[in-house]
Formats: structure tokens, C-alpha cells, sequence
DNA sequence: TTAAATTTGTACGTATGTATC
DNA sequence: CGATACATACGTACAAATTTA
């Protein structure tokens, strides 16, 4: 997850080198929901510490942090697995995003800036793009800073911050959703009424669209798993 | 090679199924919240490593669990320090628990079993029993146990572990604040009403509470800080 | 600019828990 | 049940990078 600054927040600190252990959680987290490395998989220390070319220090550390946002399950003395989601898992993503979108448009509605609007659509317009390219990474990356960005704006750090730890696993589950649908996208596009609904000017019908929303990814879900 | 058991490893003692990092972490959190490391200060790995009979190697992922609970801030290459809550913390704390306490009792609604109401009244009970005893450490403890027990029952996974990340930093403030105030708790029973809700047949009485319970707590916080 | 303090990263050895044969 | 292989957990010492004074 990158810490978008929100646009017209110009950030003056110079650029600090990154950590080896943000590097490293950055490229596991990229292998982890392209796929490149499977869910239920188990990560070994040694191996990967070699193929990163690190020692196991810095590595260990990033494994923590996967661990802290949920991607990976550490079980001490045994190893490391990647997560394997389940329907109930997935569900709970839906209702605790639903909770965590509808107290971030509470607390942003009367203050949506001009650059809040162009940012969504320029976002909405990105994740149109690479839904028309079949890239399922970069899709459901599109998808989660889409609703990464009420999050960013709307000034309530601690609610952003719980946001930040369940978009990984969002971004995971879309990513192997779309993988396994072979497309990329709902058939119409569901974030239409979204963008439009977030930029009018009916609070009430803006928490509606949201709990329909997480509603219809659940309802899909539920019809994968059957289907 | 080491031709003796160094001094600072006289720590035979057989490892059960918890990691040093584990306790180390738990021994840090209740020294944080006890106040016998203040907020601001700084934490030094050699010296906290040596204070615990431990290397720096579970002493760094305890501090990296605490830094994931948000209770230390960690900046890279500059050093680990307690956290320093700002009035602005706290009111994003109580928004927060507004909205995952709402979903809690949501989720938990019509399942409340005889369990949950035997054990509610318990809690109850125990803070009323702290408070009497002046005891901050004990009160905020038992304050958030309180609250904890709707994340326990409600079954959903997700939420409960949300809501371990903020508990850390709420029973933080729950304790700073009652050592300033010099008591312990509310003059009045602020959770009498709270708990009678909880296993009254109203939910959305007991929304209503939620929102007023917290809403007290932010008037609290302002008024001590203007006092 | 230099120097000190501190954190970060590396290397390698030992200890311990888990799993499997 | 015991032996063994394996991976993690932990200890120590040293080198490198960064910030601060």
C-alpha cells in the first residue's frame, strides 16, 4: 500500500530510504496477491531470505508486518503461511468496509474539497483503464484506491489506519476473485453510481449506496462459491 | 563460542507455548499504561534488552507489536518512543468505538446467550470493585475488559481484532487521564445504563446509548483539558 | 566537518519446538 | 515410542547507515 499523499498536500520531507524490511514487505505483499506466491503456501525464512538477498533479520521483520496486516499467518515454532481466505473471512471484510466507509463520509461530507472530486474521478477513470486491460493486479489495485481515497481525505487518521490493515487483504481477495472469474470486473460497472453519489449532496443516500455495495460484493462472492 | 552461560542468560527456564517477544511485549504494555515509562520517552533496545535478560532480536519484535498497537511510534534509524496522545487521539479514538461498538452489538443482537449476560455483570461488577479501590492500572484494565466483552461474543473475527488495536490505546488514556484526575472513574456509574441495554430488548436504544456513552467520554476529555 | 549515539543489517552458532518416519 | 530432520527462536559480536550535536 503506498501513502498517497492526497493531491494539493504537497509533502515537504525529503524522501527517507526506506527500511530493507519495507522493501522486502512491499515485494512479498506484490507476490502475495499477484499470485506468484499462493495462498496457503509456507514462506521459509532461509529461502526467502536468499531469494531477497537479505539476512534473516530484515526479513523476519517484514514477515511481521504482513502478519500485522493479516496477509500472512505466523504460528510460532512452525512457520509462516500465506492467508487462505474463506467465505466467512470475506464476509467480514465486507461489513467491517461498510462500518469503516460510512463513519469516513460522515466525517468528510461537509468538508469535500474540490481536489477530493478530481481525485476521485481520476481514479474512477484508472480503474475503468486497467479493467478494460484484464490486468487483475492492477485492477483490484485500482479498486482499493479508489476507496482508499475518502479515507485519505477525510482527516481521521486512526480510521485510516484501520482501513490501511483490512485494504491488503481486500486487495488479495479481489485479486484471486478476478483471477479465478477470468475477468476483471463486474459486468456493469458498479462504481459509477458511487463516484456520482460521493460528489452529490444526500448524505443519507450515499450511506445507502455503500451498504449496497459491500452488499452486491458479498452476494458475488456467495455466487462464486456455488456457481 | 561460549565456554560458560554468559550472565545475562541465567534465564533456564522452560519455554512454554509463549515467545519471549510475547512477554516482553506484555511486561512493556502494562509499564507503558502503569506510567512507569512515560509518555515521550524513548526506548532503547540495548538497554531495554539488558533490563529484560533478553537479545536484541525479541526485544525488536516486541517493540514491533507494540508499534503495530499503536502504542510506541517507531521512526527509522532515529529510535522508538512512547506514545504522546493529543486531544485529537482521543476524540478519534471515541468516533472509532462509536462505530465498531455499533457493529458489535449489530452482529451480536439476536444471539445474545445466558453466557454473555452472566459474564457481563461479572465485569461489571469487577470495575465497580476497582473504582473503590483508587487503583488506575486495575480500573482502566477492567474498564475495557468491559467493553471488550461484545467484541468476544459477536463471532466476528475481524471486528475483535480491530478493536485489540485500539483497546491498548484507549486503556493507555483511560489510565494517563484517571492519574491526572487523581480518581478513577465517573462520579456517577457511567456504565449502569450501558450494561442494563445491553441484555434490555431495544437495539436501537442500546445505539443510542453507545453514541451517548462515547460522546461523554470526548466531553470528559475537553473538560479536563480546559480545566 | 567531525564525532558520538543509536538504530539497522550481517553472520554464525546454539537451543527449542514441531512434524514425520 | 523413539529418532531424526527441519524450521523457527534466541544469543552474541561486529559492520554499516543514519541522525544529532
Amino acid at each position: 500500500m503506498n501513502e498517497a499523499a492526497p493531491a494539493g498536500t504537497q509533502v515537504v520531507a525529503p524522501l527517507k530510504r526506506e527500511t530493507f524490511s519495507d522493501r522486502i514487505a512491499a515485494d512479498l505483499r506484490r507476490a502475495i496477491i499477484s499470485g506468484e506466491i499462493e495462498a496457503g503456501d509456507q514462506l521459509r525464512e532461509i529461502e526467502l531470505a536468499a531469494r531477497f538477498g537479505v539476512s534473516r533479520g530484515p526479513l523476519r521483520e517484514a514477515l511481521g508486518l504482513l502478519a500485522s496486516e493479516g496477509l500472512v499467518v505466523s504460528v510460532p515454532y512452525t512457520g509462516t503461511r500465506v492467508l487462505k481466505l474463506t467465505a466467512k473471512d470475506v464476509r467480514e471484510i465486507y461489513t467491517m468496509r461498510t462500518c469503516l466507509e460510512s463513519l469516513a463520509f460522515k466525517e468528510i461530507w461537509n468538508s469535500r474539497s474540490e481536489a477530493f472530486a478530481t481525485e476521485l474521478e481520476a481514479r474512477h477513470k484508472k480503474l475503468l483503464g486497467t479493467q478494460q486491460l484484464s490486468d487483475h493486479v492492477a485492477s483490484s489495485e485500482a479498486e482499493v484506491s479508489l476507496h482508499s481515497l475518502v479515507y485519505e481525505f477525510c482527516g481521521h487518521t486512526l480510521l485510516h489506519e484501520s482501513w490501511l490493515r483490512i485494504a491488503g487483504r481486500l486487495q488479495f481477495y479481489l485479486a484471486v476473485h478476478q483471477r479465478a472469474h477470468g475477468r476483471t470486473a463486474p459486468i456493469d460497472d458498479a462504481h459509477e453510481r458511487y463516484v456520482q453519489l460521493a460528489l452529490g449532496d444526500s448524505l443519507d443516500r450515499m450511506l445507502d449506496e455503500i451498504e449496497a455495495h459491500m452488499q452486491r460484493g458479498i452476494v458475488q462472492m456467495e455466487d462464486y462459491l456455488d456457481g
